[in-house]
DNA sequence: AACTTTTATGTTAGCGCTACCATTTTGCAG
DNA sequence: CTGCAAAATGGTAGCGCTAACATAAAAGTT
């Protein structure tokens, strides 16, 4: 038996009570149970193919002897490779971005990153705030829905280093890779569309949101070189809901009993203007004809199957998580700004 | 100039290149630019009562002046606690899930936390690869949405030591925490209220995923000890879309055409099996009574307005946020078993 | 046999932060 | 003044993993 060591040399020998892990199995655990170096036990689990069979074999068994799970948050800091990739919505209830999101999701999944998901709200005030938690944790890469506005933002997000895409929208500045369609052109083409089919009295209920706003501020512009004096447009808070769709139609119908034909910002307003047109005795389109946007998977099925704008934001999302992982990659990514573009259905609402 | 180093002397100073970091401004740069140590610097930013007055601003000089934005990863490896919460769903498109999802964005967000999402299909099989993806990054808290099946996957969550609340769904023995309502209680309870009304030949189009399932078996026996002898049954695949439900009813009505009311598992799918009825020249409810499930933001606004059973999903949400919550700080979260319970709304499609 | 190359594994030193304890400085009662 | 508590700051040692290099053993090569 070893003597007391007296007092004295205590001091010499801090042994504080050294910090003890949280409890959980460690590679270095596996390792010492399969007899290997815990870096082999992470070749094992990462590259495999750089590993003996036979030393792969006593490692598996370890691992599942003890139940290890590798621990992503310390492999993240020493690779510097967090694993985590960063979407950022305006919102995610009822939302035309649910096919984007859907899509990021299964391919960073199957890619092995995890998607980390924030709302910003539509008003962008909180987008800053997101901005920093977000650049805070490092994520591989971050997608942002609609473009990113404040420059502050913009700066920061530059600054980090980490590849950015921007969707839903274009722009000849994008901070970094983007895929998207013009909301501007969106509006053109439809004022081009709605005028060739004869209607000469054209309303609009529309959202609050930026995006929107530069539909709207398309089809107004051709509609006006189309010699069409005026546009009534009723303005309703995003997200857009069913309800905000009724009450639009009845202020514009209210106010204007001459129009005829509503452009809507989103499929869901559109549903709504149909709905009260109906609730009101109008048949549409012969009273009153509608257009939605967003193309959702109602819109072929509701009285009268609904004229609409389709986006696929599947192959939105889908760019976006190619973009990213090339980039991660290092793999070329060709042309940094992509627009997929966007079709108008047409169907019986107008 | 020093004198260049004899070979022999190289072995005991290997000097070896040193791994550089990222390159990012770290807690060091900034301490050393403010003049106080690293320590003083994570304090400043994590609890700033602890830090003088003049401190914090020299320190938040050097903040801003760097752009500093501290490492998450890192922190979280050091205190054990990663910030990020799991969230699983079946899936986001066109879901019933989707007011829970804001619900514990919004509550997860407000507490400093950040959500992970990850989409477990309906057929849970992806569901034991992904368990082990989400507790490698060792979150703070995980919620799933409906109860985990697989005896693997809950023994893992088990063993993780991670907060668990499992939501959409009641069981006695759940994994940890519990948010939801009893989907066989539903069932009866529609069923009842549909046989209260007159409605004999009851049908139903359903899901084919555990919970609808459940509901289906509820309804089944009730209207079974009723005095209905058989309930017509179509069943479609998870997730919902409104082309199912049409093709449900079709199918339904095809083969017997006696039925007087037809119980769906989603509000689309009610949707879908309403606009074929109007399609077949049917009046709802004289000819067919229609009821759905989970009082969707068109539901009511649909023609006619639709009968359902409503769920308050950001009630859910915020429910399994504050469990998580409670429990990382310490509190007493209570009984750990919420039954939210649910609601029939009558309106004209019944 | 003396080499080069390939394959398999190990050693060391961090990644950027925070827990834990220690120390210094300040305020204030007696 | 002294003594002592409170306030402010610092030093050290990890958290659990992987990058970078080093080494040893096996397999070719001439």
């Amino acid at each position: 038996m070893p003597p007391p060591i007296p007092p004295s040399s205590r001091v010499t020998l801090p042994r504080r009570a050294s910090r003890r892990g949280t409890g959980n199995t460690t590679l270095t655990d596996v390792a010492k149970l399969a007899g290997v170096s815990a870096i082999t036990v992470s070749r094992a689990l990462k590259t495999p193919s750089v590993v003996a069979e036979e030393t792969l074999a006593r490692i598996h068994d370890a691992v599942s002897r003890t139940g290890y799970v590798p621990n992503l948050i310390a492999g993240g800091l020493a690779s510097n490779r967090s694993g985590l990739v960063a979407a950022l919505v305006p919102t995610i209830a009822g939302s035309v971005f649910l096919d984007t999101i859907q899509a990021l999701t299964d391919a960073f999944d199957e890619a092995g990153f995890q998607l980390m998901l924030g709302q910003s709200g539509y008003t962008g005030i909180r987008e800053d705030a997101l901005i920093n938690a977000i650049i805070g944790r490092r994520p591989d890469g971050i997608v942002l829905t609609g473009i990113m506005h404040s420059p502050e933002g913009r700066r920061r997000l530059l600054a980090s280093g980490i590849p950015v895409v921007e969707t839903w929208d274009l722009t000849p500045t994008p901070i970094d890779m983007l895929v998207g369609f013009s909301h501007e052109a969106v509006g053109r083409e439809v004022a081009d569309f709605l005028f060739a089919r004869g209607y000469r009295r054209p309303a609009m209920v529309t959202a609050d949101d930026y995006r929107a706003g530069l539909r709207r501020a398309g089809f107004e512009r051709r509609m006006r070189a189309l010699g069409v004096a005026a546009t009534p447009v009723h303005v309703v808070p995003a997200p857009t809901t069913l309800r905000n769709g009724r009450e639009g139609f009845a202020a514009l119908f209210d106010s204007d009993a001459g129009i005829d034909v509503v452009f809507c910002s989103s499929d869901v307003l559109a549903h709504g203007v149909i709905t009260e047109a109906h609730a009101r005795g109008l048949r549409v389109p012969d009273d009153i004809a509608v257009m939605g946007f967003g193309d959702l998977a109602f819109a072929s099925h509701i009285h009268p199957a609904l004229s609409t704008v389709e986006i696929d934001g599947v192959a939105i999302g889908r760019q976006a998580a190619r973009f990213i992982i090339d980039r991660i990659e290092g793999a070329d990514i060709g042309e940094r700004i992509r627009d997929i573009g966007f079709s108008i259905v047409e169907r019986d609402s107008v």
